[in-house]
RNA sequence: GACCCCAUCGUCUAGCGGUUAGGACACCACCCUUUCAAGGUGGGAACACGGGUUCGAUCCCCGUUGGGGUCGCCA
């Protein structure tokens, strides 16, 4: 078999979205399966729709993921002379001709052809007329009047076309550039793209595609067209999605690997569920690809990415402290991440997000501010301070083992029995006075997180309020 | 409207002629418990409909319904 190359080919009209990227990461899967060569391509052959910042964004988000390809971004606006080139090729063979119809008898042509329920638009009325090359006109391609075609595709099985319901349509626009027909044939023939993957918007294209191919006897790529996604109120899913464009993933705290895993899982079922794309790309494979259009679910994304953040808590702290810090442009002291190597395990067990994550860890980075934030937590705090004995734990703290968290439980306990209460009655107000909130981590995670000297601290803080609001003895002396 | 495609729990899916239709997310209950989670156990929940083919259809064929896509001098 000829090497396997695919291809990315996003326009730069608007945001990358999450149904576009499913797409890259399916070319990207398959030519790592098959020790091929994932490449990206940018359409912009249409200059008045395609923008500098469009091409920043989806070489951000590309970089982000890791899907920007094995070569160079290639630009199909810088090959305009080379698209020319074949149109001019086809027009000498005979298999286009020049074509001076009006946008305004088209558009008469356009609504004749829905009355009358018929597929094809162009009349074809300049196919034998050949006009002079300095007329002004377009060129199109003399598409077959009869027979079908027939694509093998490897997602969607055998699709049939009539030809005689597809447009003879345009290569070469009046002002002689090319369309997106004629540039994306000949740069994927050009780049050697042996499997054109991408969203099944595109069938209808791959019929007409064909027809220049075999024109110009091009070597035939072969296709796989992905149903598209829909959203997640089952209407489609487009670029008309703003808030859908990856940088809000990005900005929402989700991890490039978790929103891979679950967008792979979309339509392709084969193995485990959490699979990282190493190991998708030794058993993915195109044919197994579901033929039904899946919606998208935040709650599963959701999932996915708490998943990611909890794996990586467990097996690289270092390297997810250092996304968050990235994450939230800040550089942590190295006080600061001791504090998060030794809480960020528990913490992830309670967040789903990057975004979450940072919002927890200030349990650690920051003591409470009294009054709190949180009433209710104050409330709590108050009515049950009284009785925990707050200030015999500040005070024996230094004899207490702060190295684990389950000695530290164990004092805790031991604390609780000599004042014969429930373990809530001094965990409640000993967590607030530590954390200022209720939704916080095991009490003993938290004294063992924060140390001694800072446990110490915290109490003493939490205790001068309670005095100065309930005249609360501060010390026990 | 014409053409093309699709159809298993609410969602993502497994299934490839004979299964108590499996798993995951979400949801509910219980357990654990110092809060919030996590975790564990259990539960409700699906083959769109109608015809065939077959000893037997979720699975094969044909319709219907529903959904999506395309119909640009956009890509």
């Amino acid at each position: 078999m000829a090497a396997i190359v695919t291809r990315f080919a996003p326009s730069p009209t608007g945001m990358l979205h999450i149904g576009g990227v499913r797409t890259a990461l399916i070319n990207w899967l398959f030519a790592r399966r098959y020790g091929g060569c994932y490449l990206v391509r940018i359409e912009d052959t249409d200059r008045k729709r395609s923008t500098p910042e469009a091409i920043s964004a989806i070489e951000h988000d590309l970089r982000w993921l890791d899907l920007q390809g094995d070569a160079a971004i290639g630009f199909q606006s810088t090959r305009l002379e080379r698209h020319q080139e074949v149109a001019l090729q086809i027009l000498d063979a005979g298999k286009a001709y020049r074509c001076q119809c009006s946008p305004e008898e088209l558009d008469a042509m356009r609504s004749e052809a829905r009355a009358a329920g018929r597929t094809r638009v162009y009349d074809r009325r300049c196919r034998e007329a050949k006009l002079a090359p300095d007329t002004q006109c377009v060129v199109r391609l003399k598409v077959p009047t009869s027979g079908e075609t027939v694509i093998e595709d490897i997602i969607q099985g055998s699709i049939a076309m009539e030809n005689d319901h597809l447009d003879d349509y345009i290569l070469l626009r009046v002002d002689g550039t090319p369309t997106y027909m004629l540039s994306c044939v000949v740069d994927d023939a050009d780049m050697g793209i042996s499997h054109v993957v991408r969203g099944d918007d595109h069938i209808n294209n791959a019929f007409r595609q064909l027809q220049l191919i075999r024109a110009v006897n091009f070597p035939e790529p072969a296709y796989a067209h992905l149903p598209l996604l829909h959203g997640d109120d089952g209407a489609k899913l487009s670029k008309r999605h703003g808030a859908l464009g990856i940088a809000h993933y990005q900005e929402q705290g989700y991890l490039p690997e978790a929103l891979l895993n679950y967008l792979m899982r979309l339509g392709w079922g084969k193995g485990e569920e959490i699979l990282s794309l190493s190991q998708a790309a030794e058993i993915f494979d195109l044919a197994e690809m579901s033929k039904a259009p899946a919606q998208v679910d935040f709650a599963r994304l959701n999932y996915f990415n708490a998943q990611y953040i909890r794996s990586l808590a467990d097996h690289d702290a270092d390297g997810l402290i250092d996304r968050m810090a990235e994450f939230g442009h800040s550089k942590y002291t190295s006080l600061q991440q001791g504090l998060l190597r030794r809480g960020i395990l528990s913490l992830s067990q309670r967040t789903e997000t990057l975004q979450e994550l940072i919002l927890a860890a200030e349990i650690y980075l920051k003591a409470p501010k009294w009054p709190l934030q949180e009433s209710k937590a104050e409330k709590q705090f108050l009515s049950k301070v009284p009785n925990a004995g707050l200030d015999q734990i500040r005070v024996q703290c230094p004899d207490w083992d702060f190295s684990n968290a389950v000695t530290l439980k164990n004092h805790i306990e031991q604390h609780v029995a000599k004042h014969g209460v429930e373990f809530g009655q001094v965990g409640q107000p000993l967590r607030i006075a530590l954390t200022g909130t209720m939704r916080a981590p095991d009490i003993s995670e938290i004294m063992h997180t924060l140390g001694c000297v800072e446990v110490q601290q915290r109490i003493i803080s939490a205790l001068e309020y309670a005095h100065k609001v309930m005249k609360y003895p501060t010390t026990t002396r």
